[in-house]
DNA sequence: CTGCAATTACTAACAGTGTTAGCAAATGTA
DNA sequence: TACATTTGCTAACACTGTTAGTAATTGCAG
């Protein structure tokens, strides 16, 4: 009986224009003005069958975070590949990072800005967890072959991340206070400093 | 005549005592919570008297901001003046910046998080002003007793901003991934690898 | 093919938000 | 005392997220 799977299938089909109408809502308008009834007017059905596929307006915005993380995650595995030589392999991720950030500015600004993903909940985003696995990897391979070997790959992590997020927050906001090219000669300085560091 | 006077005394007592209940009730529930009518509530006043202090919700949060760009300018320039070694001001900043940050969590998730302050409005803030120079003068006397002095010091401050501010934010939102003194780990690696970067 | 059960989608409402038009009262000035 | 100005209010508008209750559609068993 294949009708209870047809159901499912339009359900999911029904799931999936909620997400787009409020994808297309958010690249057109910004976070700002997305609600639930205008995305309920844009996939032509009325308010509460939203409320049959999402929880609420915060489980559609999860939705966006987690497939935000998974996007990152794929951008970096790809510029990851590209070279075999951890240090490289850093300084592409660095890049892929920020070039994420300022194309799908709308969803960097939903995974890091506004929400501030709730703490236990960050566990269970699996592309973070990837994103994680990228990075230490790399790094702990530049740590392997360095003299001093006594350093910390998580922290160093957590140091690589923070960095990246600084120098992409802060030119999302202050776009006015740097002229021209700068932005990627900040990232470039950055990113060199803690390679340098990390091959000590 | 002093009618006026008193009047503008009395005017500037309401709109303090606006900005008053704004900040307990933000500090009691976060900025989420904050609105006009809990406001009026608070000062005993009805809704529309809030408006002819303050043009809209919006000018209350510049009000923060602002005040906020003036606390962190004042704690760096406190700092700061600990010590007349330019590497020492900047760690003792690095450092202020911190505590600053996770002493007013709340002015610093306006400041930096949710608002994306205006782009335009970035260079009417005089607190930001005072706080690129107290950074700039440390950074610029680092580089003038250095080997290599062919380095922007503007470029240097905005990276030493983001590497702060990355750190600061990657902290407050994956508050439990990282655990125990960790983050205070974090920094001084981050700060550390910077300052050297700028020695050499 | 008809009657019943379950799903589906709806209207309408509740409680809250920012904001403002219009009016009444209090106040200072002549 | 009469007028003008300021001051503060009520009430409304246009939104927001969310949900209770209801009507219609649908699938299935007898």
């Amino acid at each position: 009986m294949g009708i209870t799977e047809r159901r499912q299938r339009q359900k999911d089909e029904v799931r999936t224009s909620i997400i787009n109408a409020a994808r297309t809502l958010v690249l057109e308008e910004g976070w700002q003005s997305l609600s639930i009834r205008r995305i309920a007017e844009a996939i032509e059905y009325s308010v509460p069958v939203i409320y049959d596929h999402f929880e609420n307006k915060d489980a559609i915005l999860t939705e966006f975070t987690m497939t935000g993380y998974d996007m990152l995650a794929k951008s970096l595995k790809q510029a990851k590949s590209q070279s075999d030589q951890p240090c490289q392999q850093l300084d592409a991720m660095a890049n892929a990072y920020w070039n994420f950030a300022f194309e799908n500015k709308e969803y960097y600004q939903l995974m890091f800005g506004l929400g501030m993903p709730n703490c236990e909940s960050a566990r269970s985003i699996p592309g973070l967890a990837e994103f994680g696995e990228l990075l230490i990897t790399s790094i702990k391979e530049v740590i392997a072959s360095s003299p001093n070997q006594d350093k910390d790959p998580f922290l160093k992590y957590h140091t690589f991340w923070s960095v990246l997020h600084g120098l992409v927050s802060i030119n999302m906001m202050h776009k006015t206070t740097t002229h021209g090219n700068m932005n990627e000669l900040i990232l470039k300085d950055a990113i060199s400093s803690f390679i340098k560091a990390l091959k000590e």
